[in-house]
DNA sequence: TCTGGGGTCCTAGGACCC
DNA sequence: TCTGGGGTCCTAGGACCC
């Protein structure tokens, strides 16, 4: 999807468009803004229904944010001041103060997410889902999913997401996976893209070898030393020799990747191996001065966990911590009981004990809690009985 | 006043088992 | 007298992705 969160926005503020305006940061005050309306513009009976009416010059902007959240999306104004996604809001106000600021509504965004793949999977079933804003589709068996090298049935699904949400996406039509995702970038928005196996060498070796899936910033950092920064630098090394600088497993599908060679099916249905709830606190805390806060935030996320796990049915044997402190080190424990569970109160238990083989010397700066090894509710394997003779 | 939250997968060592 | 060889599970950390 093109500019996910910022496009899901400007369907009800269309005010915003084209202005620098930066989402991320603390939760929604929609409420807050109609009664400041109601409160500062009496002219008129301000509602949830008159959104795309409020004046752009009341929107919150950057430089009045306090506190540590991050930008998860920036609109192409306000990155022509600098201001890059993961970067932190305070100091993206320093750079553009007057972006405006929008909270960001995941309840929303999940809501079109759902709706856009919903129209997807009515056109192409076979859909694999990479998270709110992303998703791999098999054209292979969908009827006319052939015509012009697909084409024609990106076009389609373009149409439909559009009169379905209002939002457009960018489609990269390519022979695996790993192709598919870099040409869905060649045509930014609302674009289309094919490329075919021959194409490979003309279109993405040039590219940076950090455009790759699976490539990051450390695996880049690490290519660039030696002297690597194209697919096609990378293409160029042996195999060998990759196998032999960046490991058995890494080092080939380094390989693979510059060769544009990915066999990966798309998947349609997959099983969640985790679910974790963690927060990041206002200031660093300290586990003897700031106990009983602490206590208190790591008793809710037990309880956030467990809620989750309920919600959605699952019972997980694994309990797990994670701590970053102020020197932004991490560090985790977790402990594997004997039986799956999804209860609070055994989960914060546990979660207890691990916390215990911390050294709590530094402050913190986040807690999280972590159940893993999960299975579906009643397909938990009864805890083998302790015999009581041999 | 730098630096979120929710995930997956991989590696590597040690315990433990056959 | 030199000390096998697989396999699985558990734990901790880290890279990477959206």
């Amino acid at each position: 999807m093109d500019a996910f969160y910022a496009s899901v926005e400007w369907l009800r503020y269309p005010q915003l468009k084209g202005l620098p305006m930066v989402i991320g940061g603390g939760r929604r005050r929609e409420d807050d803004l109609i009664a400041r309306l109601n409160a500062e513009r009496p002219e008129r009976a301000w509602t949830a229904e008159h959104l795309a009416d409020i004046p752009v010059d009341f929107f919150p902007l950057l430089k009045d944010y306090v506190g540590r959240g991050v930008i998860t999306t920036a609109t192409y104004p306000a990155r022509q001041f600098g201001i890059g996604s993961a970067m932190g809001l305070m100091k993206a106000a320093k750079l553009c103060p007057q972006a405006i600021l929008l909270p960001v509504d995941f309840d929303q965004y999940r809501r079109f997410s759902r709706e856009f793949k919903r129209v997807i999977r009515e056109i192409a079933p076979v859909m694999e889902d990479r998270g709110v804003d992303e998703v791999y589709i098999d054209f292979t068996d969908v009827p006319g999913g052939q015509r012009e090298g697909g084409r024609v049935l990106a076009r389609l699904l373009q149409k439909s997401i559009f009169e379905a949400t209002g939002l457009t996406c960018s489609i990269g039509v390519a022979p695996n996976k790993l192709i598919a995702k870099m040409a869905s970038e060649f045509n930014k928005p609302n674009g289309i893209s094919v490329v075919h196996e021959g194409d490979v060498q003309a279109q993405i070796w040039p590219l940076p070898c950090r455009k790759i899936n699976g490539i990051g910033p450390k695996a880049d950092a690490k290519l660039q030393a030696h002297g690597i920064h194209t697919v096609g630098d990378l293409a160029a090394r042996e195999r060998a020799w990759l196998v032999a600088t960046f490991g058995k497993a890494y080092g080939a599908w380094l390989h693979d990747a510059a060769w544009g060679r990915d066999n990966r099916p798309v998947v349609t249905e997959s099983e969640p191996v985790s679910m974790s709830r963690e927060t990041t606190f206002d200031r660093d805390l300290h586990a003897v001065q700031d106990r009983a806060e602490l206590g208190a935030v790591f008793t809710r996320l037990c309880e956030q966990v467990a809620g989750d796990l309920q919600r959605k049915g699952y019972v997980g044997k694994t309990i797990g911590i994670k701590l970053r402190f102020d020197d932004f080190k991490i560090v985790t424990r977790d402990q594997t009981l004997p039986e799956h569970t999804q209860d609070a109160r055994r989960i914060r238990q546990v979660a207890g004990q691990c916390l215990k083989r911390v050294d709590l010397g530094r402050r913190l700066r986040l807690l999280g809690v972590r159940v893993g090894s999960l299975v579906r509710v009643g397909e938990a394997p009864q805890p083998e009985a302790l015999p009581l003779f041999d």
